[in-house]
Parts: structure tokens; sequence; C-alpha cells
DNA sequence: AGCGGAATCG
DNA sequence: CGATTCCGCT
């Protein structure tokens, strides 16, 4: 029956489609090999061709803005077999997205959407699944441990509809750089070079990994769904695709522009694994499967925890690593790091100049792009002071030391932008890293979202418990007024309380 | 425009 | 289960 559908935009074959077949449906059904939506809208974002349609919104991490919903959900629906699809059905679908933290809405801008770092899967990235035992699933690449060089496989230069066989990431990196292989335990990374000078691109990626279950003791029983992401950050390269995470340029991004992400695709941020393609084993419970180093890695965490803070995440959903801690949020830091996130790009005004003007008839695809990208446009930097989440943060978190009080800081926040989660709880990083004593964390939490602990002041918690689990899940960090009010007063401690030191923060210089 | 309940489908 | 469809409400 599908089969009727035009194929035109899959490429069956295989599926070649950019997700390996495990990426497709991880629990459920597996023999249905059904795109999911976000995986789709990823894909879209992904092309050049489809910049008119949907487009990464420079400036904010994974936030994305549908500029022609009718064509977005043409295609959906073409992809689907459903020729009825309209915008107002596929936007209700990606509301469904909303409580499985997957996407949220932007506040105030039309048809805009964010993809919710944490908790995401990226089927492209297969490295993540990996496994000890080296076994990947079907398509899946061997897993490149050092995390610095995810080989992405050459930018989709061709076929950005549909191909792309999955087997192509080159995993050549598998070798750690002399990371440990070891055990990466320990691996705690410490970071004390910052590097960035302009080469080093941002695009790192970073493979996450971070299961409790390593550590818990074994609780195997993950069960959520995926999450998983990595990060990506990529270059200012403008449109070839510099937030994608799938197509990360391999090259370093000749450091033509500054080194400001643009937009970021995703990032992900596993809480847990949950999803191995194959249930039986646990993830990476050697641990020699990943390293990853300690310099993307603070990147990494960094880059999460100011989208974490940006979008009001949940600070639930901030990754816990295993051995490492966040840099609470020091966002702030450096000169050089600094300058990257205190600026904001923007590009000019959308002028379509370069922007290329055809596309061709929808997905068929003209094999033929060109992949780079013409330009490097002009970018207006501006100077982020609205809005710069990172000094928020720090003059939250100063406030806070002071007085113990989350009083804003001046620069007030907008009242979105401003808002701050809820006490993001201490025990977020539960295992190794804190020696806090609280082994809470066995259970669960992943799921059952926010609260954090169990505090006793939380009424969050309290309402939460009562709360059918249904609605459980939809709690919104976005602007819970609740959450706000406890932003107000609580603290952030996302690491606050802990011991400090940690280690990644190395970077602190 | 956007939200989300409800029923339903595959 | 994840969408699709429909729809009332804001």
């Amino acid at each position: 029956m599908k089969a009727g559908c035009s194929i035109v935009e899959k490429p069956e074959g295989g599926g070649g489609y950019q997700f390996p077949d495990w990426a497709y449906k991880t629990e459920s059904s597996p023999g249905s090999r059904q795109i999911q939506l976000w995986h789709f809208i990823l894909e879209l974002l992904q092309k050049e061709e489809f910049r008119h349609v949907i487009a990464w919104q420079q400036g904010e991490y994974g936030e994305f803005v549908i500029k022609d919903p009718d064509e977005v959900a043409r295609l959906w629906g073409r992809r689907k077999c459903k020729p009825q699809m309209n915008y107002d059905k596929l936007s209700r679908a990606l509301r469904y997205y909303y409580n499985k933290r997957i996407l949220h809405k932007t506040k105030g801008k039309r048809f805009t959407y964010k993809f919710n770092f944490n908790k995401l899967v990226m089927p492209n990235y297969p490295f993540i699944n990996i496994r000890s035992s080296g076994v990947v699933p079907q398509s899946a690449p061997p897993v490149p441990t050092a995390s610095s060089r995810f080989h992405f496989p050459p930018l989709d230069t061709h076929s950005p509809t549909n191909d792309v066989q999955p087997g192509r990431f080159s995993a050549s990196s598998l070798t750690a750089s002399g990371q440990e292989s070891g055990n990466g335990t320990d691996r705690k990374a410490e970071l004390p070079e910052l590097e960035d000078g302009s080469t080093t691109d941002w695009r790192r990626g970073v493979d996450l990994l971070s299961s409790r279950s390593a550590v818990g003791g074994g609780i195997g029983h993950q069960k959520r769904k995926p999450d998983i992401m990595l990060p990506l950050f990529t270059r200012p390269g403008m449109y070839p695709d510099p937030h994608s995470p799938f197509a990360v340029s391999p090259l370093p991004g000749r450091g033509g522009v500054l080194n400001v992400p643009l937009s970021p695709a995703l990032s992900l941020t596993p809480t847990i694994f949950s999803y191995s393609p194959s249930p039986g084993l646990s993830p990476f419970t050697s641990s020699s499967c990943f390293s990853f180093n300690p310099e993307e890695m603070k990147h990494y965490l960094h880059s999460q925890a100011c989208s974490v803070f940006n979008y009001h995440l949940s600070p639930r959903t901030f990754p816990r690593y295993p051995g490492l801690m966040v840099p609470p949020l020091q966002c702030q830091m450096h000169p050089e790091e600094s300058a990257q996130f205190s600026i904001k790009l923007q590009p000019p005004p959308a002028g379509r100049k370069n922007r290329e003007r055809v596309e061709s008839s929808e997905e068929s695809a003209p094999v033929t792009a060109p992949t780079m990208a013409p330009v490097p446009p002009r970018i207006k930097v501006e100077p982020a002071s609205d809005k710069d989440p990172e000094s928020l943060r720090q003059l939250v978190r100063e406030e806070e030391r002071s007085h113990g009080e989350g009083a804003v800081p001046s620069r007030t926040i907008d009242e979105e932008k401003g808002t701050v989660f809820a006490r993001p709880a201490a025990p977020v990083w539960p295992s190794l890293s804190m020696s806090t004593p609280s082994e809470e964390p066995l259970e669960v939490t992943e799921d059952s979202e926010d609260r954090p602990g169990r505090e006793p002041s939380a009424p969050e918690k309290k309402e939460d418990a009562l709360m059918p689990p249904k609605l459980r899940l939809k709690r919104r960090w976005n602007d819970d007024p609740e959450a706000r009010e406890l932003s107000k007063n609580g603290k952030f401690l996302w690491s606050g309380s802990g011991p400090q030191g940690l280690a990644t923060a190395a970077a602190d210089a």
C-alpha cells in the first residue's frame, strides 16, 4: 500500500535514507520504517534545497523556521503518502513533540520551533550507539571514538534527498587519540586548554553517553526512549549545512569567518541511552568505546548549558555525564570563548541573493549541489546584549551567592528568556562526580522530568506527583509560571553545591 | 497562529 | 506508538 506512494522521495533501495534503519524506530516497531516527523524535519533542514521552505534560524541553537508551512506539509504528506496533509495537521504532530521534549515552540515567532537539545536521537550518528562490543547495527559505522573527529560524510553534497547511505560515515577515527580507551570512567577530562583559536571549529561532535546505567550499578532497565544527541556546532559557514548535525563539514572551515556557531543544529545529550539498537546489550559499558576529548566535551557541555539556560529547558534534561561535571555556568568564559558567545551573528537580511532560488522540483533533487556555500555572507555581529545567557547566568550566579536570592541581573531578562528554570537540581550528576551522598538517582528521574530531587519545598514536585503521568510529561519549562517562580527563588545549582571543582571546569583557567 | 483533547488509523 | 484527522478554544 504505501507503495503506491510515489517514491520519489524515498530512495528505497535499502532505505537509503539518511538514517540507518535502526534509527527509525527504536523500539517500537522495529520493522516499520516509518520515518518520524522530526527526522523528516531534520532532513529538510539539512538540505539546502529546502532552505526556502524551512531553515535553521541563525542565532539560536536548534531553532528553525518553517518558512512555507504549506510546502513543508506537502512534502511531509508526500513522504507519508498522506496527500491530505496540511500544516494544521503537521503542526499537531509537531505539538506532540512538545511533551516528548523533542521540540518546543519558540514563542512569539511564527512557525518557529526549536529542537530540544537533549533528547533527540540523532540517527545520523550511529556512533552513538556504540556498544562496546562493537557490534553495530547494520549500517552503523564503526564508532569513532575520538570525538573529535567524527568524520561525517563528505557532506551531502549530492543527493540530498535521497540517498546517502548510511554507511558512509567514516569512522576512521577510531582511535582515540590517545585518550584512554581503557576506561571511561576516569575520563574526566580535564581540559586545560581552551584552544579555540580559530581553527578549532566549533563543530565538534561529541558524543555522549552517559548512561547512568553504567555506573549505576547496573540498572539496566533503561527504558526510556531514545535520547541522544550529539552536539555539533558548526561554523558559520552558513548554509552549507552548517548546522545540521548531519553534515558537518569535515573541513574545519576555513577560518574566515568567525567561529561562532550559527546554528547548531542540535546537540544531543543523552540522558540515558536507552536506545540501543539491541536491547540486550548495554551501551557502553565497557567504556572503551568512547573517549571524549575534553575540549570538546567542554564545549559541548558548555553549549548545552547555554542552551538549557536559554531555552529554559528543563535542567533535568541536562546531560549527565558520568564522570563529568559540567561547569556550571561558566558560560562566559574566557575571552575567547566569551567572545564567541557574546556575539550574535546574524545573516544579512535575508536578502536572498545568495540563496538559491530554485530547488527544482521538490525533492527529486538535483544532485548537483555545489556544496559549498558560496558565501560567506557578511555577517553582522552584534553584541548580544539582550539575552545573553551567559552573562545572565553569571550574574545570577553571583547574585545567588551573595544573597541567595536569585535576583535577576540587571540585564533583566525578558520574560521569556530570562526565565530560568527552577532548581535544576543538585543531583544532577549523580554518579561519579559528586561525592554527594545522594544516591537517589537511581531511579528514574530520567523521565520524570524535572523535579530534581526531592526537596521539601518543591511545590512542583508535589504536583507532579499528583499529576497523572500523562500530565507529568507535559510540564513545560517554557513558561511555566511555577517554574518561573521557582527560578526566582531557586537557585541554580548546577554545580553549585557540589564539589565545584569539577573537573571539567578545567576550563577555568 | 497556536494549543491540545479525542478518536482513529496503521 | 506515532501520526492523522477533526475540532473547539484562545
